[in-house]
DNA sequence: ATCTATAGTATCGACTCGATACATTAAATA
DNA sequence: TATTTAATGTATCGAGTCGATACTATAGAT
């Protein structure tokens, strides 16, 4: 069986940068899972950084969500701000001090001193590989895919820059274009 | 950075099939680390089949991978026997009934569902891909590759059926050639 | 106006995992 | 040979994970 071979090779890697980010985090008292959560929140959208899509997007229950947020909110990496139209929903966002910790730690040195012994070529070739599986597998499980949104089905340009969401009907700015959306569907 | 998206699509892949274990998991009562301990047990050769062994693939403290073979062992899921000649060194092997939860969870529907969609071209590819950057990722930082015989520096052929290994002097079968090593190096 | 669904929080219990301390055995050294 | 040193493994503690359950508050449907 050809997928044991790649399941067995994605747990060895994961498992070490997993480890690798264990002891980089413990230096600032964080968890893995909390920095998955801060992660996610660097790259979402508008409509995607509340609680219940971290949830989603981690796939863990909001009881344990909930508990990790309230770390992170402790420690000052992120602030909560409750919606003004919808009053149950909590909006996230991440202060200057969460991203700070992130650029600092989204660098794995394993991966990158890997990576170094290898060629370019190579590398885009792994890359484009493991987004095809990423895509098939999210496919096949009928799983969120959490892309962005100019590779939505929702996302139309009426103008050369101007971009509206089909969903929403909201105007969007470029920037808005490459964040990761919980609403994402492939085209 | 391309290994920025590398170690994008690796957590995303690994998170999504951890979470898959974890709930198949949980119908026996285990947790994904103690399933990952097990595993290795399955696949390694008789010169690593210790406590401190598992240690070192899992990356973890002896501390902890002791409780963690407390539980499998009081699951009856691998058993216990002290070596005779080092009384410190305590060897172990999966019974019967670890190594048919082992296959029986082995396999990722969510993987193999996505495989699927692949062409089997594509996802050879891939493997070769994974495997080259696992490689190049434990050669930069000096990690144990835990390989198998057969591609290891000691590894050598007496008669074309006859296996030694350089380092422990002892001969091999064809299966240990096969099965993974502490003492990997590889050629 | 009431029922129902949704977003989120609080709490409990079994488990993780690093840290520390400890027991036992093996190997090195004096 | 006696003693120190190193290595394997266990026990215990504490902060944190994570699923389950119960709960509050708001929004929407009938």
């Amino acid at each position: 069986m050809k997928t044991q071979q790649t399941q067995h090779y994605l747990d060895r890697l994961s498992n070490l940068l997993r480890n690798e980010n264990r002891s980089k985090l413990s230096l600032h008292g964080l968890q893995p899972v909390q920095f998955d959560a801060l992660q996610y929140l660097m790259v979402c959208n508008r409509y995607s950084d509340t609680p219940m899509a971290v949830t989603e997007f981690l796939g863990q229950t909001k009881g344990t969500v909930s508990q990790t947020l309230k770390v992170l909110e402790k420690k000052g990496f992120v602030k909560k701000t409750t919606d003004q139209k919808d009053k149950r929903v909590v909006h996230l966002s991440v202060t200057p001090e969460g991203s700070k910790l992130s650029e600092q730690i989204l660098a794995s040195e394993l991966l990158q001193k890997g990576a170094a012994l290898m060629s370019d070529h190579k590398l885009e070739a792994l890359n484009t590989s493991l987004e095809l599986l990423l895509n098939k597998l999210q496919l096949a499980n009928q799983l969120k895919t959490f892309g962005q949104c100019h590779s939505c089905r929702h996302h139309t340009k009426v103008t050369p820059d101007g971009l509206l969401c089909g969903l929403t009907h909201e105007r969007l700015s470029t920037r808005d274009a490459t964040l990761i959306c919980r609403e994402h569907h492939p085209l």
